[in-house]
This record gives C-alpha cells, sequence and structure tokens, in this order.
RNA sequence: GCCCGGGUGGUGAAAUGGUAUACACGAGGGACUUAAAAUCCCUUGGUCCGCAAGGGCCGUGCGGGUUCAAGUCCCGCCCCGGGCACCA
C-alpha cells in the first residue's frame, strides 16, 4: 500500500480530537514536565513555514517526554491584544476583537494541521475579560506594592503606611529607586504624615508604589499616537512601523521594574538560557560600579538658588479638588491654543527667566489664571478685549485671590504684543517686592503646571543641596578632572547661568531639547557644549571647576551630570579639544595630545594619595576619601530604567484606576475585570486623550454597601451610570508585555474563577522546564516576564521566582526572495503611482548598443521596472550594472523558479496593479512598453513591440535575483506550510523543518530539499509493506538489524537531550536505509523504531502503530530503551595513520589490549613496506579507536 | 567602540582532541519502462600521476602555536550575523 500522508493525518487529526488524546490532567502521581511555547500574536497574514520552527521541536520535546513516562503541560494561546488589529480598526472600523477572533481560528487552523500535541483546552487569550481581568489584579498587586530595600522584596504598601504612621519617613526607609522622596518633599515624622492631607499622602505613596504615576520622559510616538517603552524604540523609531519617536515628559503609568534590577541580573546566574540571551540581559540591565561624587558649588551667581527650608506640599494644593479635574481639561486646552499675547510673554517668562519658575494656565481655586509665581503668590493676568465686557466678573475673581494670598497684576493685550520685554522687566520688579511665601516650588519638575499628584523624576533631582552631583567609574582619575557637564535638562542649568551667559545657554539648550532623538543620535560625532559661567568646588583640591553644559551628556541617566576627565575619558577628551579646555594626565605612560587614557589596568599618576595606585586600587581608596570628606560614597547605577506601563491606545486591558480629586485609587477586586469600553472610533479624542475617553459613562460609581460582596453575573462592566459620585476612569490602557508578562501560570489553571490559577496547580506544574521562542525577547518580554514572576513570588502568591529555568531560542527561518530592479528614486510602495512624465530621468534608455533613444508615451505609460541608470551600466560583460542606484522590486516566490519568473502564475496570484500597465527593460537593455505579462512571456512577448525598433536578443526568461532576508508578507517570499502540507504532509514538514539545520541557527528555506525526507517517509512506511500488503513478521531480528535498531535508539534518544533534531532525522534516514537494504520487516526492529519516530512524525508513526494491532494511541508507548550489548563489535577496523594522516584501515578484535594491537599492526606487511625498515619513532595506540605511527 | 555567536563541498549541513565532509539537496551517469512519473544503483572537495587497478599532494576564513594527532585547544588578525552604545 502507498504511503497515503492526506488519509492518514486527515484521520488522525480527527481522532485525536475526539479522543481527547493530548487532554492533561493537573492531577497525577507522575512527575511533571513543562514545556511552554511564547505564544504568537495572531496577525492577519497567518503563520509562514518560519513560525512553526519552534512549536515543532518543543512538540518533539513534550511527546518524547511524554513517552518517558511524565505529565506534560505543553499548551498553546494568543498574546491577542495588540496593535495591528488596532490600526486595521481604525482604518476598517471593525472591532479588534472581531478581527483578533478571525485571525486566532485560522491560526488554529493551522496550527492544528501540523499535528501538534497543544492541550487546546487550556488555551489563553490575553484580550479575553476572563484573563485580564487577572491581568488587571496583579496590576493592582503592584499598585499596592513598594519595595523594602532592606529585606529585598516587595511587600504590601499598608505596611509602608503603618510605618509612616508610627515612626514617619526619617530618610532611612527613602531609598526607593527612581523618584526621591527626599527632594519630593523632605524627611517627615509620624505625626507630620498624620497631618498630611490625603492627596499628599497618596502623592508621596506614588513614589513607592512598583506601579505608581509620574510626571515621566517618555518615548511619544506621534505616529501611533502612543508613548513606548525602551524596548519598543530601535535606533530612535518605533520598533513596529519604523516611526519617528521623540522625548516628552508627560504623567504616565510606569512600573518599578528597576528595583528589582540587581536581582534580576543575580537571577541569570541559575538558569539554563544561552549566554548571548544573558549577555543580552545583563547588557539591558546595564550595572556598573562606581561613586558619586558632590561637587560644591560657589554661591549662585543667579537669583535663582535660594534658600530651602522645608516645603509645605499643601501648599499646592491650589485648585478646589470638586473641579480640579474639569478645569485641569481647559486649563491644558488653553495651554496648547494660546493669545497671541499670552505666547508671546510666555517666551519672555518662562523657564528661569524672572528668577523663578512661573507656571501658565495653572489652576487656583475655581479659576484658571493666565500666569502664577506659586511660591511668591503673585498671579499675572493678560487681559484681552473680552476682559472690557466682564470687569465685574474679573473684579470678583481677584478678591477672591486676593483672600486666598495671591497678588494679581495685570497687563493688557497691547501692551505685551508691543513690549514684552518691559512687561517681563516689570514682572520682575513685582516679584522681587513680594515675599518669598514658599521657599521650594518645584515640587515637580514639568514646565507646565499640573496635578500635583506628579512625582518629579527628572534628572538632576537626585543633586544634593548647593552641589552638583555627579556618577562616576572612575573616582581614581578625580585629579584629573578639569571641568563639569550637565545635560542640557539638568535642573541646575538655568540657575547656574550667568547673566553673561544667559543667551548663549538659552539657546544651546532650546535647540538640544528640540532636537529629536534621532537628529542627536545622527549627529553623535558632533560637539557641541556652553559654558555656564558658573563654577563648581573640586572636593580634594578646591579648585575652581567651570561648569558646562553639553548633550553628549545623558540626562536619563546617573545623575544627568559627568565629571569630566579630558586625560582618562575619549568623550570628554573630544569635548576639552573642541573647546581649548585643559587636558591633565590621570595615568602613566598616556599620551594626552593625541586622545585620552581609558585603560583600566593603568597606574595613577596624579599628584596626592593615590600616586602611583593601580586604577584597580585606586578606586576603593578615592571613595574613602571621598566618604572621609563627605564628599562622595561608592555607588551602583544601572543603565535599566522603569517601564512605561501606559499606552493612548484602545485595544489593551484597561488599567483597573479611578481619579478622586485627581487622586488615583485602584478599583475594588470584585470590580474587575473592568472591561474595555465600547467606542464610536479608535481614534484619540479632539483633545487628543486616548480612545478610551471617547467611552460613554467612562466613569466608576463606589458601592460602599456592595463594596465587599462577591461578583455577581452582570457586574464588572465597565459602563456605569454618570449619576453624581462618579468618578472618571483611567483612560489609558497597558502595554502588550502585560499580558504575557504571566500567561505561564493562567494555563496551570485556566478555567479558575476565583484565582489567577490554583496554588495547588501552581505547586505541581512549578517552573516552566523548557521555553522556546524567539531570541528577538531578549530585552522585552522576558526581562518583564522575570519581573512580574519576582513580584509575585515576592508577595507570596507563587513559590519560585524565575519562570523559565531552561530557554532555547529557535533561529529564524528566512525567505529567499526573488528581486528585480526598478529605476533610481523611485520604491517598490511608490512604484506604481508615478505618473511616467514626471520622472525625468526615467525617459531616455540607453541600450547596450551605447544608444540613446527616447520613449514615446503617447499612450500614457504610467510604471516602469527597469529605467536609464540601471539600463546605463549594463555591459555585455557586467553582471547586470548591480552597482548602480536602484530599487528592489519583490516578485511572488511561488512564481519564480529557479530564478525564472513565471508570469501566468504571477498573473493569478499577484494584483499588484504595476504589473498590468508599465514599460520594462531587460537585463540585456531591451525595453518594452504593454502588460507585464505580453512582456514576459514568449509566446505573445516580444512581437507585440510597438514603437521604435529594437533588436531583441539575449534571454528571453524574465531573470530575478534571489536575496535571502526575513521572510515576511511584504517581502513577497513567505512559503505557506498549508501548501507544503497539502502536497507532502504534515509529517514530512515537520521532519524537514527539524532536518534544516541546528535549531538555534538562521537558515534560508529551500523548499527543493523536502524531497528527501519525504523520500525517507515513503521509506519507512515501505519497511511494514511487501508490495501493497501488510508484512510485519515475528521472527527474531539478526544481530546486524538490532545494531541499527540500538544505535537508532541511542542517537535519537541522546539527540533529542541536546535538541539536536537535525541529526536525529539524519540518523532515521541511516536506520531506514539500512533496514531497507536488509529487508529487514520484523516487528521487534520496526516496533520500536515507530515509537521513536512519534514525536517527530507523529501521524505515520500512528497509523503504522495501529497497523501493528494496537488499540491505545502510541502517545501511551512506553520509550524504547537501547542497550549497549547490541552496539558491541567483536571486530574493530583501525585507521592507521603515519604522522597523523591515515593510510589505511586494519581489522583486529575488539577485545585486543593496546600492546597486542601495536605488536598486530608492526608486523603487518603494508606497515613494514611503509616503515621502510626503520623504526617508529613512537606508536600510540587508542582502543577502538585510532593508530598513529610517528616516523 | 564594547559584549555575544559564527566562518567546513555547488547547497542545507555532520564530526566526546582521534578516519574531515555523515545525512540530505543539487548535478552527472546507469537500470526498469513504449514513454513519463515513481523507484533503484553508481559517481560527486580540489589537484596531479596512471590505459587501468591504484597512488601522491593540498584542503574546515588568514597567520602563528600546543599536541603523536587540531575543524575542535591557545595567541594575533580578517570577514559575516546578533545585542548594547556619547550609559560617564
Amino acid at each position: 500500500m502507498a504511503y497515503d500522508h492526506k488519509r492518514i493525518e486527515d484521520f488522525w487529526r480527527k481522532e485525536w480530537r475526539t479522543r481527547g488524546t493530548y487532554h492533561v490532567e493537573n492531577d497525577t502521581a507522575k512527575p511533571k514536565y513543562y514545556v511552554l511555547d511564547m505564544f504568537p500574536y495572531p496577525s492577519g497574514a497567518g503563520l509562514h513555514v518560519g513560525h512553526p520552527l519552534g512549536y515543532i521541536a518543543s512538540d518533539i520535546v513534550a511527546r518524547f517526554k511524554r513517552h518517558s513516562g511524565f505529565n506534560v503541560l505543553h499548551p498553546m494561546g494568543y498574546d491577542s491584544f495588540g496593535l495591528p488589529a488596532e490600526q486595521y480598526a481604525i482604518q476598517t472600523g471593525q472591532h479588534p476583537a472581531k478581527t483578533t477572533e478571525d485571525n486566532a481560528a485560522r491560526y488554529r487552523e493551522q496550527l492544528d494541521r501540523i499535528g501538534f500535541s497543544f492541550d487546546w483546552s487550556r488555551e489563553v487569550r490575553t484580550s479575553n475579560p476572563d484573563y485580564y481581568k487577572w491581568t488587571q489584579w496583579i496590576f493592582l498587586q503592584l499598585f499596592n506594592s513598594w519595595y523594602d530595600p532592606k529585606a529585598d522584596k516587595a511587600r504590601p504598601i499598608a505596611e509602608l503606611i503603618a510605618r509612616f504612621e508610627s515612626t514617619g519617613c526619617q530618610g532611612q526607609d527613602a531609598e526607593v529607586l527612581t523618584g526621591d522622596i527626599e527632594e519630593a518633599i523632605g524627611p517627615f515624622t509620624a505625626a507630620e504624615w498624620k497631618n498630611f492631607s490625603e492627596r499628599t499622602q497618596q502623592m508621596v505613596l506614588q513614589y513607592f508604589r512598583l506601579a505608581y504615576l509620574s510626571d515621566a520622559w517618555v518615548n511619544w510616538c506621534p505616529a501611533l499616537g502612543t508613548v513606548l517603552a525602551n524596548d519598543e524604540v530601535k535606533d530612535g523609531v518605533s520598533e513596529r512601523g519604523g516611526h519617528p519617536v521623540e522625548r516628552k515628559r508627560m504623567p504616565q503609568w510606569s512600573m518599578r521594574i528597576t528595583a528589582y534590577a540587581q536581582r534580576l541580573l543575580d537571577g541569570l546566574d541559575d538558569l539554563d538560557w544561552t549566554t548571548s540571551m544573558k549577555e543580552a540581559q545583563r547588557n539591558w540591565i546595564g550595572r556598573s560600579e562606581g561613586a558619586s561624587v558632590r561637587f560644591g558649588l560657589t554661591p549662585s551667581p543667579s537669583p535663582g538658588e535660594r534658600g530651602t527650608p522645608p516645603a509645605d506640599p499643601r501648599f499646592r494644593e491650589t485648585a478646589d479638588p470638586a473641579i480640579w479635574s474639569k478645569l485641569d481639561v481647559h486649563a491644558k486646552d488653553m495651554r496648547k491654543n494660546p493669545t497671541e499675547a499670552e505666547d508671546k510673554l510666555w517666551e519672555q517668562i518662562r523657564g528661569n527667566a524672572t528668577g523663578g519658575r512661573i507656571r501658565r494656565q495653572h489652576i487656583i481655586d475655581r479659576f484658571i489664571v493666565d500666569f502664577v509665581s506659586l511660591p511668591k503668590q503673585l498671579v499675572i493676568e493678560v487681559d484681552g478685549d473680552i476682559h472690557d465686557l466682564q470687569q465685574e466678573a474679573d473684579a470678583a475673581r481677584t478678591e477672591r485671590l486676593k483672600e486666598l494670598g495671591f497678588e494679581v497684576i495685570r497687563f493688557r493685550n497691547g501692551e505685551v504684543l508691543h513690549n514684552a520685554a518691559e512687561v517681563r522687566d516689570r514682572i520682575i520688579q513685582a516679584l522681587n517686592e513680594r515675599p518669598n511665601f514658599a521657599q521650594r516650588d518645584e515640587l515637580e519638575g514639568g514646565t507646565e503646571a499640573h496635578s500635583p499628584l506628579s512625582p518629579g523624576e527628572g534628572p538632576g533631582e537626585r543633586s544634593g543641596e548647593g552641589a552638583i552631583e555627579v556618577f562616576t567609574t572612575r573616582p581614581d582619575t578625580l585629579f584629573g578632572v578639569t571641568f563639569l557637564t550637565l545635560a542640557p535638562e539638568h535642573e541646575l542649568v538655568q540657575a547656574l547661568t550667568t547673566d553673561a551667559q544667559r543667551t548663549e545657554v538659552e539657546a544651546y539648550v532650546k535647540a538640544s531639547t528640540n532636537r529629536s532623538e534621532r537628529e542627536r543620535q545622527a549627529e553623535v560625532d558632533k560637539v557641541t557644549g556652553v559654558f555656564t559661567g558658573s563654577y563648581a568646588k573640586h572636593p580634594f583640591t578646591g579648585k575652581d571647576i567651570p561648569v558646562w553644559v553639553g548633550d553628549y551628556v545623558l540626562a536619563g541617566y546617573g545623575t544627568g551630570a559627568v565629571m569630566a576627565v579630558p586625560g582618562g575619558d575619549q568623550r570628554d577628551w573630544r569635548f576639552a579639544k573642541h573647546f581649548g579646555l585643559p587636558i591633565i594626565a590621570v595615568t602613566e605612560g598616556a599620551d594626552i595630545g593625541k586622545s585620552a587614557d581609558e585603560r583600566k589596568d593603568a597606574v595613577i599618576c596624579s599628584e596626592g594619595f593615590l600616586k602611583g595606585l593601580k586604577v584597580a586600587d585606586a578606586i576603593p581608596r578615592a571613595i574613602q576619601e571621598l566618604e572621609k570628606l563627605n564628599a562622595g560614597e561608592g555607588r551602583i547605577n544601572y543603565r535599566l530604567r522603569d517601564a512605561a506601563f501606559g499606552r493612548q491606545r484602545y485595544w489593551g486591558e484597561p488599567i483597573p484606576i479611578y481619579y478622586k480629586d485627581d487622586i488615583p485609587y485602584p478599583l475594588p477586586e470584585s470590580e474587575l475585570p473592568l472591561v474595555l469600553p465600547e467606542v464610536d472610533k479608535f481614534l484619540p479624542t479632539e483633545t487628543g486623550e486616548p480612545p478610551l475617553a471617547r467611552a460613554k459613562n467612562w466613569t466608576y460609581t463606589p458601592k460602599p454597601d456592595r463594596a465587599h460582596a462577591p461578583l455577581s453575573p452582570g457586574e464588572g462592566t465597565g459602563v456605569r451610570s454618570g449619576d453624581a459620585g462618579a468618578y472618571p476612569l483611567e483612560t489609558t490602557t497597558m502595554p502588550g508585555w502585560a499580558g504575557s508578562s504571566w500567561y505561564f501560570l493562567r494555563y496551570m489553571d485556566p478555567h479558575n474563577e476565583g484565582r489567577f490559577a490554583s496554588p495547588e496547580a501552581i505547586n505541581y506544574w512549578q517552573q516552566i522546564d523548557l521555553y522556546m521562542g524567539g531570541s528577538e525577547h531578549a530585552t522585552g518580554h522576558l526581562l518583564y516576564f522575570r519581573f512580574w514572576t519576582k513580584f509575585l513570588f515576592d508577595r507570596g502568591l507563587i513559590p519560585f521566582d524565575e519562570p523559565a529555568k531552561k530557554l532555547v531560542n529557535q533561529g529564524m527561518i528566512q525567505g529567499v526572495s526573488a528581486i528585480g530592479f526598478a529605476s533610481k528614486g523611485m520604491t517598490s510602495s511608490n512604484l506604481g503611482a508615478v505618473p511616467f512624465e514626471d520622472q525625468s530621468d526615467g525617459r531616455i534608455i540607453h541600450t547596450i548598443d551605447g544608444e540613446k533613444r527616447e520613449l514615446p508615451f503617447s499612450e500614457k505609460p504610467t510604471r516602469y521596472f527597469f529605467s536609464s541608470d540601471v539600463v546605463e551600466s549594463i555591459s555585455p560583460d557586467s553582471n547586470f550594472g548591480y552597482e548602480s542606484d536602484r530599487t528592489e522590486v519583490r516578485f511572488d516566490v511561488s512564481c519564480v523558479h529557479d530564478g525564472v519568473l513565471n508570469f501566468d502564475q504571477l498573473m493569478a496570484r499577484d494584483s499588484r496593479s504595476e504589473f498590468t500597465d508599465g514599460i520594462y527593460v531587460t537585463w540585456d537593455g531591451i525595453w518594452h512598453k504593454g502588460g507585464f505579462h505580453e512582456f514576459v512571456n514568449e509566446d505573445h512577448g516580444f512581437d507585440k513591440v510597438d514603437g521604435p525598433e529594437f533588436t531583441l536578443r539575449g534571454k528571453k526568461d524574465f531573470l530575478t535575483q534571489p536575496e535571502v532576508e526575513k521572510m515576511s508578507k511584504s517581502k513577497f517570499n513567505v512559503v505557506n506550510p498549508d501548501d507544503i502540507i497539502e502536497h507532502y504532509g504534515a509529517d514530512t514538514l515537520r521532519l524537514y523543518e527539524m532536518f534544516l539545520g541546528p535549531l538555534e541557527q538562521s537558515k534560508p528555506w529551500d523548499t527543493h530539499g523536502i524531497e528527501g525526507t519525504s523520500r525517507f517517509l515513503r521509506k519507512f512506511w515501505n519497511l511494514f509493506f511487501e508490495g501493497d500488503i501488510l508484512s510485519v513478521s515475528e521472527e527474531a531480528p539478526t544481530e546486524v538489524e538490532q545494531k541499527v535498531l540500538h544505535a537508532t535508539l541511542k542517537k535519537v534518544t541522546e539527540d533529542i537531550g541536546k535538541m539536536s533534531f537535525n541529526t536525529s532525522v539524519a540518523q532515521f534516514m541511516i536506520a531506514a536505509n539500512e533496514l531497507g537494504a536488509l529487508k529487514c520487516h520484523k516487528r521487534d526492529i520496526l516496533e520500536p523504531l515507530t515509537i521513536a519516530l512519534a514525536p517527530f512524525a507523529p501521524h505515520i508513526a500512528e497509523e503504522l502503530w495501529s497497523l501493528l494491532g494496537h488499540s491505545d494511541s502510541i502517545t501511551t508507548a512506553k520509550w524504547p530503551q537501547w542497550h549497549a550489548r547490541f552496539l558491541e563489535e567483536s571486530i574493530f577496523s583501525y585507521p592507521i595513520s603515519f604522522n597523523g594522516k591515515t593510510r589505511m584501515q586494519l581489522e583486529f578484535p575488539a577485545e585486543l589490549s593496546k600492546e597486542e594491537v601495536e605488536a598486530a599492526v608492526l608486523a603487518n606487511p603494508e606497515v613494514q613496506q611503509r616503515l621502510e625498515g626503520k623504526a617508529p619513532k613512537k606508536v600510540i595506540v587508542v582502543p577502538k579507536r585510532i593508530v598513529n605511527i610517528v616516523l
């Protein structure tokens, strides 16, 4: 009987499903094994042959473990929240839930066809409310936790509050990793804590929560209308779509992953992950050891710096809480659309121009004032014409403001427009006349007024008072410091700038903040900077050190300031060289005229206590001295930043937070899941708010009577009545990585309604034993995954703090694109759109005869593929003129065979319009106008050329060039597994994907090679048949047959352990070839071999198993053991080498000793002949391996 | 620049310091067949000598080294892929 893959695979797919063959129970006496694949985002393009590679490998392991007596959890699901479905929704209006549903169904169909042993009853989808209820729940746990640095773990926020209530916060608890409580509010006693308003208390707590709201610098992507996490940005553009990204400061939900930096680093040591994976994580975390050093400030040259007695945080609560949020929307709006006069004045008084900070459109009580200095309690109003009509109202307003202690000064529109500078001076004068009502006006670092609940997290906020604090990894080079450099965003820049330097500094700061990340990166080689005019004191020498501003210093790392050691740091050296600053040698033997000496094994040559010490010894010594002087201390810095958690998008988990008086409060657990509301459009609102702001009644009304009642059916909807006590809900949603940060736990107990997973299930399944997925998740998913796991561990919710013991990254299967070339200046995307007339450089075609001919365009040709530039460079000998500027056009690879395009197939498959009408030029320089098919097809092609006559010559085939690159729909190089399965069967596909090469390696897909594995399966099948008749004999196997079997079992068993599947498949082929040659049809050989093959090719194995007379599934069969006794050789054929070069083979009994072999070899006449009578210098015999004779 | 991988036939690739190129594709030749498909068999790293049987030399990116023996270990380069990157 012929091997009929279709019949067999269809049958067993159905059979497995009806029998529930792959259903997994939680409670068994068997040992567990957890094999997990990174779940896919179900994209509209479906699977290509690259996707299943890892799934096949993990499926083999899962099946192998099952045969080996383990209870194996091998689930699959969908990471179903994400941008593409939302983008599609924006374009078409189709709800992302529908798109996701359709795509997932298609994925399921494709996955099923490949024969995976997934237990689909455990499927999870991150966009399913039953699932994201628990994502939200975990968010609430994070919100309600803080990181205790002493216990080095997360604890409930309630414990922190209790601590504040009993002992306050005197600084020792304040070692939080982002935002420094000392800076924000200073130490407070228990009594003070109790006196704080709720708002202040909540603000303080934001500094500690693991999920927190703050004003933060974010990666804002205008094209996507959302913020992105650091790992979602590559080279200054968004990883998805490649849109530009800018730095922007805005209120933002973040995850305090930095609290876990050290543990994320330490945890790597015990994991069985590849070194490159671990290194990528280590790089990302970026720990560096060094010191923080404080350079004292000489008295401030600017009126901006004042004394800093403790702040009264309540001072900032200037708005009437009841209507704050409503007013804030207006205030924001007004800030965005200022009047001309307001704008003009703002230019004059913004920043530190008046010597203190002015806020605009700030809310005081029930009013939005134009400008205000809070410390001086001075309101500045600019009256437009409209004010004339409402003087009465203004009077009342002024009255009320005066009651609150504010002075109001008014200017007329005209005054400002006419002479803004004068108005500014009058404001400065008025300010100087006012006493300082609050000494500290900075509780947040933004330049706009906003919610008082925005703890600052800006550069430099950790700087000590009256000092510039820097971080350095080389405190040993302190004596080489010749200047300090501040990032342009550093908060002290304004204060330190002297009047003489002000214009220059402000221009510089403005210019560098306006530059996008991308521009900055592009101009990395440019040295720019400006002197502030101020000096700081060197902690050791007491010398004055000039303070500069330079954008080579990053605001976000360390303190946003560096001590520049041009003798020891190349960047500082370049800066010094450029601005003519002194360069002092810090190390012996340095040639500082040419470059800085960055050697870490050098000896310090600076005069003083470090002289003569090696770098390694000088570093601790310098730190010691700094500590003595209280001018610094040892410090560890991490590159890792807190992760932006809010997304201004629709298709994500709603963040379960509501706002009362602008304070974020967690929704009670009983309100979960907070279901995504319906919206009319999936776009931001006209005022720029996220799509959820479009939802009707997106508010929450607490129901005190039912606060503790269990969730009843129908509840938990986000749509709530808009009654008076309704509070607005958070409108940003969670990022894509939220749902994928804990999904492995849900598979353990996917239908649990009362908990994310039962403790029993978690205790049984524990960690992932084998995690399979792409290496591109090294710094994103895998870091967050580990972070959440550690957090859940800290809070006692799970008994382990790493999710995956072993991680294997499958390589990428690349596509082979078929490429043709179009003219310079055109891209494949605009190719179809450019009218020919507009392409001035496309008009002339140069033929290989060297003639130039003008193309006729009486018939308005619109498109072309090969134009003058390409053709011009073609000569008969040149390789088609590759080097010229060109634009690549990719043809659907399924229409290309051996590089030759089959146009009939192309016409049938590819509807791109440029194929129907255009101008085409071949490799040989022959051009043609008309439909692509007319051109390419020999049968009715070239004859149809009209216009000036051209000689036809050379190849008539339309040749393409192959190029190996990422397999993707947009490159037209996708190979669909469905087509392969249709033709060859799923088992062949599985075997072939494994046979391609080592799992972790990237390799191009080449469908040709599949014949080999297809042939193998037919050979294997035929071992069970003689002609058309099933023929399996019960005869006892011979020694040779046993040897083939056991060698195969040994190799395959060992190779699965090593994840070396390509060599396993090769071994199966060897076995089939040898048994075929032996005409072996014996059950004792074929049955164990079938079990061994089952993980790789489950359908055919199951079929043969049933043909062998078994009624239960082969998945229940015990893995066959190999026995060494069948592999023992009685005769070993020794390779005999002379001076390491093999020259002959000699057979000896395997049990012969070293000496016996040596004697026998030397006695051999052929050997004697080679020795030519001379005695060998040395004879090395490695029993059962080799003999080497040294002459 | 720093940190990880990797470089072996025409191609995908094998090889605990021990016969380099297993297995497969492709190519060439042959058998079966009216023919085709399918199947099976042989050859297939380069080069030189030989009518042939057979034999010599060279070969795992380049140059050194360790060793009886190196694709494998060590040192120094070159190239390719990936990660990080004015991170102080």
